[in-house]
DNA sequence: CTTAGGG
DNA sequence: CCCTAAG
């Protein structure tokens, strides 16, 4: 069985913008091609259903009143408590349906391989029908076959045939068992969660019409009308990173959100503005954070510190959370979810984490909805940070049913993964400035996070929380379960940085908290499985955009560059790929040496993480790379055939200066399959 | 903001 | 990759 590598798909909850990935690295090509198109539409189902959670979420918020009831990830008992309690709730709802899916969907998973009833009524059809056809076609060989649908953090979704014995399942009890006996996925309890509760909880979803249709019929037309297939071959692509096809069927796929960069000309800037746009323009369809007041350092610090006992701890989070919701100011804690395991006592955090990462959803859809409610209060203290956070990226599912399976139980499965996964395997990540920022007990100003600078470079991530099987799996062959997510994307590549970067000064002591090791996992898994287009860190998970307005933030902070210094980390490494090389290669041929922006443009538009500079440095170390010998050179082999284009485009352009205009044409290169046409050559004629 | 180079 | 000087 092979398992395709998912391609990352960005999604943003609801059609949301993608962060730039770069293709995937050559390693993995071969095992990511295949039905793509089931992917897409288990991707669309995936966002359907990340918004009917979220819209039904944002409706009920209004609603839950009784903070007491969540137990969210306490598991197999409370859960029908939480249920009839907190049906109501949104909040609780969702958690409620998350560890509710989770196990349903682990227990279905592992005890039927071959058929998932349908406790969900249809909900939508589209999607459906569209991802059994084509997961048929892809499969129509064998009956017994099973189709796996993996949808990655990135709301990417690759669906694969696996040949006539369906491990999947097995993996995939394999890996839940493993998760419990981890205590990471919290609410992963086979035992406990049994179809029933799958079904309770499906059913609170049903019972909200308006949403699940909406949300179905919305999201799924964005990628389904517009060539999935193409979209996502954008991310295997690997020659041509930024290939223009790519982009443009990729904008075509998501068109708001997708890649702002496709639009901009000038890539930050536009950038920014597309986001600001998006964000208004999805206000309602993505909760947003709006407001969310940090209260800095020192009040962050106590408000953790305040809270031990970790159910109490939740409580309160989760309690205050929604006070502030309805404050409409969200608190945002700087250790996030994550963080209070690690700062408070490891074992209990292991326990509690479902229950944590429960709240920490609870905490952002009720401020999204929140932050609907009441926009204007912004209260510019100058010792907070503003900002709204867009939407979250669902993150990687893996869904395994057989070909026999009726579209509706495609779409209950689809949808308890999701709900489990948003429900309890989730933990925010946060980024700045592309960096996963890992020191919890940092304070936002000493993270660089101040109101006035760097909002523009602040990104949340939704990343698994539970990891630590991660790494076996992912290396293993076995099929890229939830935690595994490369992308990690999320850490894909990203977020890995995180790793990396982590101050040294500043972190705080190893505190190996879930969340560390989830991160280390991440990078491991991400580096042995994609390479590339994890981006950023973005990696994977939601993309959390600053659009707000910062502006409003009145008072300046006297220390908002403080910290700076400290925060100043390096950009991850993120090494060529040999398709970025061939990108670049090409590029150079074409344009000369001297014009990387161009040359960024051309290729490597998608590519954020790549800059021109960077671009440059590269062919600098490439043609440094071509003149050693072979033994010299370190790291992946580049082929030779490209080093050998490497040495003649440079010779070329050497002696043709790109400015000259009229010398080099003659001569035009022969060496390049395509001539400068562009700028000079014209120019030169 | 881009380039070009050194570090 | 970073940093910086120079257009």
């Amino acid at each position: 069985m092979v398992f395709k590598k998912r391609l990352d798909h960005g999604f943003n909850g609801f059609r949301v913008p993608a962060i730039p990935r770069a293709p995937r690295s050559v390693r993995r090509r071969g095992l990511c091609k295949k039905v793509e198109d089931s992917q897409i539409c288990a991707f669309e189902l995936l966002a359907s259903i990340a918004g009917k959670l979220l819209q039904e979420s944002e409706s009920s918020a209004s609603s839950n009143a009784s903070e007491g009831n969540d137990h969210p990830a306490s598991g197999k008992g409370s859960v029908k408590q939480e249920q009839q309690d907190e049906g109501k709730s949104f909040k609780a709802g969702w958690i409620y349906q998350g560890s509710c899916g989770e196990g349903s969907f682990a227990s279905e998973m592992a005890s039927q391989n071959n058929s998932h009833k349908c406790i969900l009524k249809e909900i939508s059809h589209a999607d459906s029908d569209e991802v059994l056809e084509r997961n048929s076609i892809v499969n129509n060989s064998d009956c017994s076959q099973k189709v796996s649908i993996n949808v990655t953090d990135f709301g990417k979704i690759s669906s694969k045939v696996e040949g006539g014995s369906t491990h999947f399942g097995e993996s995939f009890d394999g890996n839940v068992n493993e998760i419990e006996r981890l205590n990471e996925f919290g609410g992963f309890k086979t035992e406990g969660a049994n179809t029933c509760s799958s079904k309770d909880s499906m059913e609170l979803f049903l019972k909200s019409p308006n949403v699940i249709k909406s949300d179905s019929n919305v999201e799924l037309p964005l990628c389904q009308d517009l060539a999935p297939d193409t979209c996502f071959s954008r991310y295997r692509n690997d020659v041509k990173l930024g290939s223009r096809d790519d982009d443009e069927k990729f904008s075509r796929c998501f068109k708001p959100s997708t890649k702002a960069k496709a639009f901009r000309s000038p890539p930050r800037v536009a950038n920014r503005r597309i986001r600001k746009l998006l964000t208004s323009r999805y206000w309602k369809a993505a909760p947003k954070l709006k407001d969310c007041e940090l209260s800095r350092t020192d009040g962050l610090k106590q408000f953790y510190r305040k809270r031990k006992p970790c159910c109490n701890r939740q409580r309160d989070v989760l309690f205050k959370r929604r006070k502030m919701f309805d404050q409409s100011s969200v608190v945002i804690s700087d250790g996030g979810f994550s963080c209070e395991s690690v700062s408070n006592s490891p074992e209990k955090c292991m326990t509690e984490d479902k229950n944590d990462v429960a709240t920490m959803l609870n905490g952002a859809n009720g401020v999204s909805s929140s932050v609907l409610g009441h926009q204007a209060p912004f209260h510019s203290k100058s010792s907070h940070v503003k900002f709204s956070i867009k939407s979250f990226r669902v993150p990687e599912l893996f869904i395994d049913v057989p070909e026999t399976t009726t579209v509706g139980s495609l779409k209950r499965t689809v949808m308890e993964a999701v709900t489990a996964v948003l429900g309890g395997g989730l933990r925010v990540g946060v980024l700045l400035q592309g960096k996963k920022v890992r020191n919890d007990n940092r304070t936002l100003m000493q993270t660089g996070i101040s109101h006035k600078d760097n909002m523009d470079s602040l990104g949340f991530t939704l990343e698994p929380s539970t990891v630590q099987i991660p790494p076996p799996l992912c290396s293993s062959d076995l099929p890229p379960l939830i935690p595994c997510d490369p992308s990690q994307l999320l850490t894909r590549s990203p977020a890995n940085p995180a790793v990396e970067i982590s101050d040294p000064l500043t972190d705080p002591p190893p505190l190996t908290n879930l969340g560390n090791h989830v991160e280390s996992n991440d990078n491991t898994v991400s580096s042995h499985i994609d390479t590339i287009d994890k981006t950023e860190p973005d990696s994977k998970a939601l993309v959390a955009l600053p659009a707000m307005s910062m502006e409003a933030l009145a008072v300046v902070p006297l220390n908002e560059k403080t910290r700076h210094s400290e925060i100043v980390q390096r950009r991850t490494r993120r090494p060529f790929s040999v398709s970025e090389v061939e990108a670049l290669v090409h590029a150079v041929e074409e344009l000369g040496t001297g014009r990387w922006r161009d040359v960024k443009l051309r290729s490597f538009e998608n590519a954020d993480h790549r800059t021109y500079v960077d671009l440059k440095d590269k062919w600098k170390t490439l043609v440094h790379t071509a003149r050693i010998s072979p033994q010299q050179r370190r790291g992946e082999p580049v082929p030779q055939e490209l080093l050998d284009r490497v040495l003649a485009a440079h010779s070329y352009w050497s002696q043709r200066p790109v400015k000259q205009h009229g010398k080099h044409q003659s001569g035009t290169l022969k060496i390049m399959e395509t001539p400068a046409a562009d700028g000079k050559g014209v120019e030169g004629i």
